[in-house]
DNA sequence: CGACAAGTTGATGTTACTCAAAAGTGGTGG
DNA sequence: CCACCACTTTTGAGTAACATCAACTTGTCG
């Protein structure tokens, strides 16, 4: 799929990526480029954002992954979504003074922050808009697989989701990618018990359908996956402008 | 809360709702209120917009409820998301072919041609912006509703959140609002079956926090409610501008 | 009145949760 | 190199929540 590269988290990737979704001026190029270079490094499981905190300033994830999440009062944890490289967050089109989630880091996360589309770079707001535009695809299926989907239908639904939005930024192939939540933040992320996530994990590689060493993901029957969770690849959009 | 206004669905008030989020000028109430008179009727369980069919124009619901569906291959439905009167919908800042997610009416619907904010009126663009960013908010809550509450506490979060929305709109008072939606419906909302919505209705009729009748609903104790769901009331957007 | 959709009830089955403990993993410092 | 610690994964047994299936009842509207 995405040729030989290496899979390593490259923050020319996530540019790449954005430029992907729409193709970028020099402008926005550069600036992208530069918030590569200045960025904030936040410890995995260390909050990045406050539920109802200031919104601060819109950023890149340009390396590692983080989650909006939202904690009830008992400390029981749901993730809303994920920030993956290349996702971009706070983007706002109005006066927001809060933020509606909170975001912490999965694992170790490197922050750029998101230029704003300038007068040179008016393509960088078009980026922005189908990134904008594929995290509510992504909320809706995340949505559809909590309210109707069962525990091994949810975790091939999301193994896929994994595999389509890594590849966008590089690094997934057809069949691998780095997994590296815990089983415990799978289950945050799925509405499910750790203790579960386990046992629906086993049954999948049982059936011949997943492999897991090392932190990385390898999905065995791609099409059986897919067929399981009447699963729908997201929307691409071509460069035709 | 709102007074003694009657609680019949009014075009006028939706357009006194996207005035609440932010303050028209004088063109976009235009604007609106030509839209409300020349509107669409759909007849309920009717699709109005097709997954992958063609987008089509930005919208507004005028009077009745309709919402965002996901079908899976079996049958299986989950609504994602309720398109109450004054919502906004279609509205997308990019070339964006396809509809990401089928809307149906749950009742008789009317739809207004939600109007492009124009030279005049660039009011209106900020009132969908804030639109769109409570949109984000009832998604957010939903994902969470579904991934970590239980029946009860799905039921509650859900009955407190139609209040609210419904209230923005004139629709409803502190402690009551019409629920229209079947239990059905309820059910493809919660991502529960109809049984079990018909019988966590009556555990809250039993305990005194709830009372239906003539599609009616009365919270007897929203507090009690809000504990129940840790409910968290939609964010106002104060009118400092 | 008849028909159809919506709501209600009971019995039973299944999925996923809870609690508890064991076993594996990786990092740190002696 | 090993002992130790914290975290993660795995396993088992029992339970609770919700689904399923199949009636039956209650509107509601022509």
């Amino acid at each position: 799929m995405t040729s030989s590269r290496p899979l390593l988290p490259d923050r020319a990737l996530v540019i790449e990526r954005l430029g992907a979704l729409a193709p970028l001026d020099e402008e926005g190029r550069q600036a992208l480029l530069a918030a590569a270079h200045r960025t904030r490094r936040i410890a995995a499981h260390r909050e990045i954002i406050g539920e109802g905190s200031p919104a601060g300033e819109p950023g890149i994830v340009m390396s590692g992954w983080a989650a909006r999440v939202r904690i009830f009062a008992d400390g029981r944890r749901q993730i809303l979504g994920l920030l993956l490289p290349g996702d971009v967050f706070g983007i706002c089109r109005q006066t927001k003074p809060l933020a509606v989630t909170g975001i912490v880091a999965l694992t170790d996360v490197a922050l750029g922050d998101a230029p704003a589309p300038c007068g040179g770079c008016e393509r960088l707001a078009a980026a922005y808009a189908r990134s904008g535009a594929l995290d509510e695809f992504f909320m809706y299926r995340q949505i559809a697989r909590l309210g109707r989907l069962s525990a091994r239908e949810r975790m091939a639904d999301l193994l896929l989701e994994l595999r389509d939005r890594l590849a966008m930024v590089g690094l997934a192939t057809a069949e691998t990618f780095p997994l590296v939540m815990t089983q415990e933040m799978l289950a945050d992320m799925l509405g499910l018990t750790s203790v579960h996530v386990n046992r629906t994990l086993q049954a999948l590689r049982r059936d011949g359908l997943l492999e897991l060493h090392g932190g990385t993901a390898r999905l065995r029957n791609v099409d059986a996956l897919a067929r399981i969770a009447d699963y729908r690849p997201p929307p691409t959009y071509e460069p035709h402008a």
